[in-house]
DNA sequence: AGCACGCCGACT
DNA sequence: GTCGGCGTGCTC
């Protein structure tokens, strides 16, 4: 280009998702009539089809590869105001330390129909939206506001007094919920404009408490101040919602991990609810964790976050312990309400194959013929984890993947949990024709029949013949499965709920006074570090659904009861359960880590490779390390050899994987961000690697 | 990732 | 003769 005659048109680097193609942070440029402000969302033209697209801030690129033809922006999104400098750091420090590109991120964060809409009818959407009256608060009824315990009013004060971020520590029932409610009160109505996000681990959190916040808040500022944001809505939903959140009409945004990259310009306050839950790393694509950025993002914009957790994260704990966060404390539950007694039961001195021990079936019937609801958790769906033939050794072993088919006596099947392949349950052994199959290890559906034999005779209060229901992923497929079964527990058709860990979070049935965990010794032994983390956090959450009711708990003259059937009830973790008491876990969870070399004390990433041998897809790992090495940004840095993952096959695809370890944050990120570019050099190289990743600060291994 | 182009087997 | 299988390669 010649400088001496002004070009006719204007250069914009543009970020767009053409994975492959683009490399971490790259931009690709087009042209324009006039300059556009970065922000500014735009639709481009990319082989034969159109991109959504959002012009950034760069540098412009000193020359273009000498064979790519400049193309013109295909139209501007010209009625939604550009997105803002803070959303666009947000997302540059998303890809760049996640590694990947600026144009996946920003396509991961806008509501897909974006893609879509023409400008008249993003122009309607939003006028729609407008015209919404800020008052109409029909069907919402002002919320009482109650008065703060004083254990509630001295962290309120404290979150006020500081600039955090903060870990509330609080037993569940401690009333967090509240002192997040007025905490997002106080800061919405100090500035008139600011805005809060409030992040929950699942879907099935939302609506209790987007009904909550919307009764708090409907009345003062209108219904459509109060949004949320979560994969579970309509695409036209979710864009309303979105774009309620980027003009600032919306001054509350509630969702799940994927509401932490929405267009806030006012963000002001973040509460991330049970900020230990693991689903707020998401474990595809970019594979951000939402409760670490939101705290990069507090940080950026300046606005308080507060996370909470009655079990909180190690790496929380230890952030608490070096003084980067500030630990406040909520031990009280409100209203009277006590923890249950666990009772930990040695299974050794069970019969042996004892799935259900006679002591617990005697303490399920007591309580449900008193008229209470009993829990019963069971980490395993199915009837039985594998179908074993005695004479010849045969095992229902999937085809495809290096696992077992579990077996589900009610549709008669064999399962793949990792593919989900199927078949019927042979009649005789594939092996040798034996007809006598034996089911091996139990799961949910067999303890749904184990207790339906054991209760069958047993009545309720009214005369009733007591009624059992399981939940799990094979009862919930269908949408609003799970809402149904959760109104028979709380109207009470249900009196015993068998079910996965889908069924300890956040839920309040109130007259569940027993809750008994069936199995979870298997944890104790996991490869995965963070395996007796994730045990204690379901079990301590488990034990929060026992008797939350204290005025029924009172009628009932009953008090709540969590029982554990262990092979090793002295376990240090079972010890640290029974007293309730998390902080002795994690001091004694951390001291182990800190002399294993594990995180919070290390930094990991890991570098995974699917492939159709096991062979190939280590190999592209070697040379992925042996190009690493090499690096001066490799200095501290430590790469493990290869390993096939714990499945190893799945759907035919052999998978293999290999830790990256660092002393600090940012040794790691120095040596992926050098590394980045041999990684997609090598990976051309090795053609028969199907799929690769990068997952950093990857929560399971 | 899409979506083209391109070069070999069974059908109206 | 064509429809279509998915291998290879390109996209500012």
């Amino acid at each position: 280009m010649s400088p001496s005659a002004p070009a006719p048109f204007h250069l914009v680097q543009v970020a767009v998702h053409a994975p492959l193609h683009s490399r971490v942070g790259a931009l690709l440029s087009y042209s324009h009539t006039e300059p556009l402000p970065p922000g500014t969302l735009v639709r481009v033209p990319l082989g034969t089809r159109e991109l959504l697209g959002v012009v950034w801030d760069a540098p412009v690129p000193e020359a273009l590869p000498a064979d790519v033809q400049l193309r013109p922006v295909a139209s501007v999104l010209s009625p939604l105001p550009p997105l803002d400098a803070a959303w666009m750091r947000l997302m540059g420090f998303v890809a760049r330390y996640y590694q990947r590109s600026l144009g996946e991120v920003a396509a991961m964060a806008l509501p897909p129909m974006l893609r879509k809409l023409t400008v008249e009818q993003l122009q309607r959407r939003l006028q729609r939206a407008a015209r919404v009256p800020a008052q109409s608060t029909d069907g919402y009824d002002a919320e009482k506001t109650v008065a703060l315990t004083a254990e509630q009013q001295t962290v309120f004060e404290q979150i006020e007094r500081q600039s955090g971020p903060f870990l509330v520590y609080g037993a569940t029932g401690s009333g967090k919920t509240e002192v997040y409610l007025r905490m997002v009160q106080q800061v919405l109505q100090r500035n008139p404009q600011a805005q809060a996000l409030v992040l929950v681990p699942e879907i099935n959190l939302t609506p209790q408490l987007l009904e909550r916040f919307q009764r708090r808040f409907a009345p003062e500022w209108g219904a459509q101040a109060v949004v949320s944001l979560h994969s579970g809505l309509t695409e036209a939903q979710r864009i309303n919602h979105w774009l309620a959140a980027h003009t600032g009409q919306a001054r509350i945004v509630l969702g799940t991990r994927m509401a932490v990259l929405a267009s806030l310009p006012q963000l002001a306050v973040i509460v991330v609810d049970e900020e230990h839950d693991p689903s707020f790393k998401q474990e595809e694509g970019a594979r951000y964790s939402a409760r670490d950025l939101a705290l990069w993002r507090g940080r950026d914009v300046g606005a308080k976050v507060i996370l909470g957790s009655a079990t909180p994260s190690l790496e929380s704990w230890h952030a608490c312990q070096q003084g980067r966060y500030q630990r406040l404390d909520m031990p009280s539950r409100v209203g009277a309400a006590q923890l249950p007694t666990v009772r930990l039961l040695h299974m050794g001195q069970q019969p042996k194959k004892t799935v259900l021990a006679p002591p617990l079936v005697q303490a399920i019937t007591a309580r449900v013929q008193r008229g209470e609801q009993v829990l019963v958790l069971l980490n395993r769906r199915g009837y039985a984890p594998v179908l074993f033939c005695g004479d010849c050794g045969w095992k229902s072993d999937c085809p495809h993947c290096s696992a077992h088919q579990v077996f589900h006596q009610t549709d008669g099947r064999l399962r793949c949990h990792h593919c989900s392949a199927s078949q019927r349950v042979p009649r005789h052994c594939p092996g040798c024709g034996n007809p006598d199959l034996l089911p091996l290890g139990h799961g949910t559906q067999q303890v749904q029949a184990q207790l339906e034999q054991a209760l069958r005779n047993v009545l309720r209060p009214d005369g009733q013949p007591v009624r059992i229901g399981r939940i799990d992923a094979d009862t919930t497929q269908g949408a609003g499965q799970l809402q149904t079964q959760l109104a028979d527990m709380h109207s009470g058709v249900v009196d015993v709920l068998v079910g996965t860990q889908m069924v300890a979070k956040g839920h309040d049935f109130r007259r569940i006074t027993l809750v008994a965990a069936i199995q979870p010794d298997s944890a104790l032994y996991s490869s995965d570090f963070r395996a007796p983390e994730r045990l204690f956090a379901l079990l301590m959450q488990a034990a929060g659904r026992a008797g939350r009711d204290a005025d029924f708990m009172a009628r009932q003259d009953s008090r709540p009861e969590m029982w554990v059937q262990t092979l090793t009830p002295q376990h240090s973790l079972y010890q640290c359960l029974a007293r309730h008491d998390y902080p002795a876990f994690a001091s004694q969870q951390l001291q182990e880590r800190r002399q294993a070399g594990m995180p919070p004390f290390v930094f990991q990433a890991l570098v995974r490779a699917d492939a159709k041998t096991q062979e190939q897809a280590q190999k592209f790992l070697q040379d992925a390390a042996s190009a690493g090495r090499t690096l001066p940004a490799a200095a501290g840095v430590f790469v493990y050899p290869p390993i096939p993952l714990a499945v190893q096959r799945v759907a035919n695809v052999e998978r293999a994987q290999m830790l990256v370890e660092a002393g600090s944050r940012s040794a790691l990120q120095r040596f992926l961000q050098a590394w980045q570019p041999h990684l997609h050099a090598v990976r051309a190289q090795h053609k028969q690697v199907q799929r690769w990743l990068v997952d950093v600060d990857p929560q399971s291994l």
